[in-house]
DNA sequence: GCGCAGATTGACGCTGTGTCAAGCGATTCC
DNA sequence: GGAATCGCTTGACACAGCGTCAATCTGCGC
């Protein structure tokens, strides 16, 4: 991959980013795409099989860009379990609505494109591995509720943390993102925590 | 409209229902839907304008069937609040699995179709409905946690009890019908209910 | 100057929705 | 018994958007 192939690529992902951002939401086409980037339709195909993968590569782009990682990363060093799963809702909580319009048409996709399919688990697994982390270290306190298992308490967290629920209480119920954490917050804590 | 009309219309209606049960999914396409009802493609748009008002009109002709007004209104005799919020959580997260395959494509189109957000929206109000009873009921008992009002308790309890959620923890999580029943009632009493 | 990689251009195939016009059989109306 | 009407069929078509293909162009390395 030379230089320039390199510019072309990331001029692509930067144009599929803008125009998802720019509110026209899942009915993003190819064609907008590529006039965004100053390119011809076709050059997006030299870069990216179809239209999911361009989807996909794009989601990974803001992730590097807004670096998830370290944002996830830093709920590890919470001194309890419980403040551990505190800073780990509002780390992810807090990163919803960046990536939510990436989400979108990714998720609009989502039961008819398998390759999109296959990168939303790819990337809610990453999320779940968070979850599994913040129950452990509850477990570790021994301050997890003595009827869940582990893998439980686990897929009942990450459910709450879903972009779903975020989009139902974010705009279906038409709370803040404030209301949304605080609410959020409250929820993992009785639902997880034992009394 | 005559009883022929009425009749091919159910037929249409039962057609849909059936195709839509039989596992293809959203992938339901107008022509398969006219060739079980043993119908041209063309007499679909002479009784319905679309897919989604097709899909719309089938949902409501599933409720019929299915009495899912009688199935909700059985939570209003319950005897406390508690109780009642635990009838409506049976009975809502009981039907949730026999309407899914119907809402499933209408979820699909959501974003895209007007006419079956509109639906959809429709539909879902009817829920929250149901929820902010439960609340009332609960707050008549004085079992709300006094830290929720009662529209934010109903919002939240309608989140809960989203078909998206559903759909997670059954088909994301893998639990089964029971243990989502569980689950969610714990979750729902847990989240209410004041100490 | 040669050759190749990266991009363009314009055309095409495909799927699925929705539309249109002509026709056909049964019922109704007088 | 003939005409009008209704409900439906038949076959063709337009359209959107994705993905593909072949031919061509441009610029860079050597």
């Amino acid at each position: 991959m030379s230089e320039k192939t390199q510019d072309t690529r990331r001029r692509i992902l930067e144009a599929t980013r803008d125009a998802l951002l720019s509110g026209e939401g899942a009915g993003v086409r190819m064609a907008d795409i590529a006039r965004r980037a100053g390119v011809s339709r076709q050059a997006l195909y030299l870069h990216f099989a179809n239209r999911a993968e361009l989807l996909v590569a794009t989601t990974r782009f803001v992730d590097e860009e807004q670096d998830v990682d370290a944002r996830l990363a830093a709920s590890r060093s919470a001194a309890s379990g419980r403040e551990r799963l505190a800073r780990f809702i509002e780390a992810w909580g807090g990163y919803i609505p960046e990536i939510h319009p990436m989400a979108r048409p990714l998720l609009a996709v989502y039961e008819t494109d398998d390759a999109a399919r296959e990168a939303w688990d790819d990337r809610m697994r990453a999320v779940r591995e968070g979850c599994a982390a913040a129950v452990a270290a509850l477990e570790t306190d021994g301050d997890l509720a003595p009827e869940l298992s582990a893998k439980d308490a686990t897929d009942l967290l990450w459910g709450l943390l879903s972009v779903r629920n975020w989009e139902q209480w974010r705009f279906g119920a038409r709370w803040s993102q404030k209301k949304y954490l605080a609410m959020v917050q409250r929820l993992a804590e009785r639902a997880l925590v034992g009394e």
